[in-house]
DNA sequence: AGGAAGATCTACT
DNA sequence: GTAGATCTTCCTA
């Protein structure tokens, strides 16, 4: 997937990322995973959102969209990816993935990063060129999104952010 | 320097 | 269903 995949508002590239395979490569080792849970999150105005205080979660939330932000809580990495224009602080979290070639589970945010041997090494990074690490299209995108509110948010906004392809075995919940 | 909070996971009841 | 482990980041003094 190309930068200008990213540069729309976190809403949408979360419901549009259903779908693509996650590519990680190491030692010459292809992981492919397919994404079937995302959120998007917001910086202004968003209490769930590490990013509405100050700090380098938001620094680089208003980053050029593409970039990748690692996010660390209890001892789990969380993966984002920035979208939106530059200035606007947004953001998509992976929340779960179903893998394609590997047996590790990654129905969960700390799960998937842990499968794929994602850790904070990524942070900043390009996810639009990167050796390690891609997004790639898919074209097999016949199945049912779901909606509801976010997942492990303490104060979340009147709206639903939440996305995952219904029906799918790997999904965090349903 | 210290402390509290946090977008989680696992295990046990 | 509930509790506890465990770590990074941010805020305050």
């Amino acid at each position: 997937m190309n930068k200008k995949f990213y540069n729309r508002d976190a809403e949408i590239v979360a419901r549009d990322l259903l779908g693509n395979v996650l590519v990680r490569e190491i030692n010459g080792n292809k992981l492919r995973a397919r994404i079937v849970e995302t959120e998007a999150y917001y910086g202004d105005d968003d209490p769930a959102s590490r990013a509405c205080q100050n700090g380098d979660l938001r620094k680089t939330m208003l980053m050029r969209s593409g970039v990748i932000l690692v996010y660390g809580i209890h001892n789990n990495w969380m993966l984002n990816f920035v979208t939106g224009r530059k200035g606007k602080a947004r953001a998509v979290l992976i929340r779960a993935v179903e893998p394609l070639n590997f047996s590790e589970k990654c129905n969960g945010p700390g799960l998937l990063t842990r499968a794929l041997k994602i850790g904070k090494e990524f942070h900043k990074h390009d996810i639009t060129n990167h050796k390690e690490m891609i997004v790639v299209g898919s074209k097999r995108k016949n199945f049912d999104i779901g909606k509801s509110f976010r997942i492990g948010v303490k104060k979340d906004l009147p709206k639903k952010l939440r996305f995952y392809i219904k029906g799918n075995k790997h999904i965090s919940r349903k």
